[in-house]
DNA sequence: CTGCATCCGCGATGATACTG
DNA sequence: CAGTATCATCGCGGATGCAG
């Protein structure tokens, strides 16, 4: 049982925050990528569609920052910087997997819902 | 298996728009506080902390044109209208509830993971 | 190759007022 | 109670240029 001080609706909690984490644009997107594997910075900015260098950049700083992210840069030229997620960051590897999943497995029904909605409402 | 031209990463893939539903700001604290169960209007704003009256009802819409979210207006004075999960937005409940543990559950950890970097960099 | 700095447009968001 | 309408703003995010 959780504490019911511990709530993530409640936009004062610290868990709400953390909650924040994951709901950005491209971090999600970032954390499926780095899934029990290590990636260079060119290979993520190629595996992710349309993200930009700026973006890919913060998102990475971001997730470092939080801990889910470790980096690890090589002083050689040119230069090579690797990305894997660290333990914390496995934590949420089981979560994002399914999210995926989630999100490949429903989208019939999602787009179907869709477009019965669009239709219902345009007469 | 899942098949290869399925993928959340390509922002061409409609599962990579079905994912851009989760990541809205809103949109799975909504999920998250009508998980089993019933809400109106009312309790939906006071149990979300800091959501704003125009955020709730567009957050709402966009979760019923997914199928996610069903209304029910009952046409009395004063006005009640009810919001529930479908069948649809209760195949996310696990995810969404694991979710919420996880924030709760790794919030300290991401915390001190952000004080460390916090100080390493600032000197 | 791997970034950081800067400019800037535009859309998301919030505050407020009003309605059935 | 459950919204809709309007307006102001703020920061996201793209484009570009430059550096180590």
């Amino acid at each position: 049982m959780t504490a019911p001080s511990l709530n993530v609706l409640s936009q004062h909690c610290p868990s709400h925050r953390v909650l924040e984490m994951v709901t950005g644009k491209w971090s999600v997107l970032v954390l499926y990528a780095l899934r029990g594997r290590t990636l260079r910075y060119s290979e993520l900015e190629g595996t992710i569609g349309g993200i930009s260098q700026k973006m890919l950049t913060q998102t990475l700083r971001e997730l470092e920052r939080n801990g889910l992210v470790e980096r690890t840069a090589y002083p050689v030229v040119p230069p090579r910087t690797e990305y894997r997620l660290s333990p914390l960051g496995e934590s949420l590897n089981r979560i994002v997997t399914d999210l995926g999943l989630w999100a490949q497995d429903h989208m019939p029904a999602v787009l179907a819902a869709r477009q019965d909605y669009d239709r219902r409402h345009s007469k």
